[in-house]
DNA sequence: TGACGAATTTAGACTATTCTAAAAACAAAA
DNA sequence: TTTTGTTTTTAGAATAGTCTAAATTCGTCA
């Protein structure tokens, strides 16, 4: 059984190694994103490379083994899986929920997944409407999901997730309105600071390309 | 904010000073029902006493102080919750859960606590028959519970808890129908190995002292 | 190619928790 | 009160994970 330590450090790799496709995920990037330091992920990643959950060659950055991606998988798995629970039952806000689900990832048992995956009615999207890999860890493909930044001027789009889950930012896209399911289309866009004018069906909005970034969105 | 192993410490010594209610709790009564060995025992109490959660001194074994029963039954209260939940909404059966309860109760978030309380309908007590305290501690007093052991003949209780949670006896129970709620009269005690005939709606059985000991019923 | 700055690894140390083996204290019987 | 067996504590060591500081390697630019 893997320590909570080791599980963050897979899960933080599968991450890193999904949103920048290249090879090898560096260390720095690691330390970076786990908030520990460079030393510490090199000594990890020995550790991991001992147990078969990734490879890893000296200066080379790592990847997860097959092994090590099911595990990854199976974390990811958890944790959005609980997130619905969070928000659909206890009624908490999407911006408040992944602290507790760090949290609770982390709890060893098969059976209680499997329960909780069918008492919340097999979900397929966790409330920031990004996929729950199914029990043998498969994602399912969904539709391409675009950042508005990529947008055009006058293209149209669903909004369907978000790239940062902090609680900052989802308390942001709270306050203006701007939440999952909303439809909204570009109807300017600003070179000098990138930002983008939006138009809902509740008014136009003007949003900064960190916004943009961060928001991604179903063309329709 | 305290480690699980210290967590696991604090629950533990609230058990013992519990059914053993005379003054300190051995070193030796604490390793064995951790698991752990006495030498560790004392390594933590140490510790304990440090942080003010127990008080100890050598040789004479260690009580909780009130911040350390307070931290206790906060515990007590996230486990006994928890095991609500798997039973009532994830169809456990009451034999499954406390192994998962042992980790869920862990998880650190004050709001989390509550809404599941809410959530659940903030019940009185778990799956077991154990009352659960109240956010803040306190513990209903409840009916007095008495173990089968000490009935007397004749004498008629319902089964409202169990003093032993281990899977085990638990699915003993199920499996000769003496579970919560069950009324049950003692009509025959065997004083040679301390055996009890009960009767029960759906007939006789014999139960041994194992269990009578083990059976907290409310006289009737 | 060589040199510089950034990234990475190594070396050595620290904390929390646990263990084994040996020493010390206790308790109860003779 | 002395002996003896049990309980408890101490001493010293191991493991997992982390850190700082120093050394090494990498990649790139002149």
């Amino acid at each position: 059984m893997a320590s909570e330590s080791v599980e963050n450090y897979l899960k933080c790799i599968y991450a890193l190694q999904r949103d920048a496709s290249d090879r090898g995920v560096s260390t720095n990037a690691i330390a970076e994103r786990l908030d520990t330091k460079a030393s510490s992920v090199t000594d990890m990643l020995k550790k991991l490379r001992e147990r078969g959950w990734v490879q890893y060659k000296k200066y080379k950055g790592a990847q997860l083994t097959s092994e090590g991606e099911r595990m990854a998988l199976a974390i990811v798995r958890k944790h959005r899986l609980w997130e619905v629970f969070l928000v659909n039952h206890l009624h908490f806000g999407w911006d408040e929920v992944h602290h507790i689900a760090e949290q609770l990832e982390h709890v060893d048992s098969e059976a209680l997944v499997e329960r909780l995956d069918d008492f919340l009615g097999n979900p397929r999207f966790d409330p920031h409407g990004d996929p729950i890999p199914d029990r043998n860890g498969r994602l399912e493909e969904g539709q391409q999901r675009y950042a508005l930044d990529s947008f055009e001027l006058g293209q149209a789009g669903l909004i369907v997730g978000v790239e940062d889950s902090s609680t900052e930012f989802l308390q942001y896209l709270d306050s203006v309105r701007l939440t999952l399911g909303v439809k909204v289309e570009v109807v300017n866009r600003f070179a000098f600071d990138r930002s983008v004018m939006l138009r809902t069906s509740e008014g136009d909005r003007q949003v900064s390309h960190a916004v943009a970034r961060n928001l991604l969105l179903r063309k329709i």
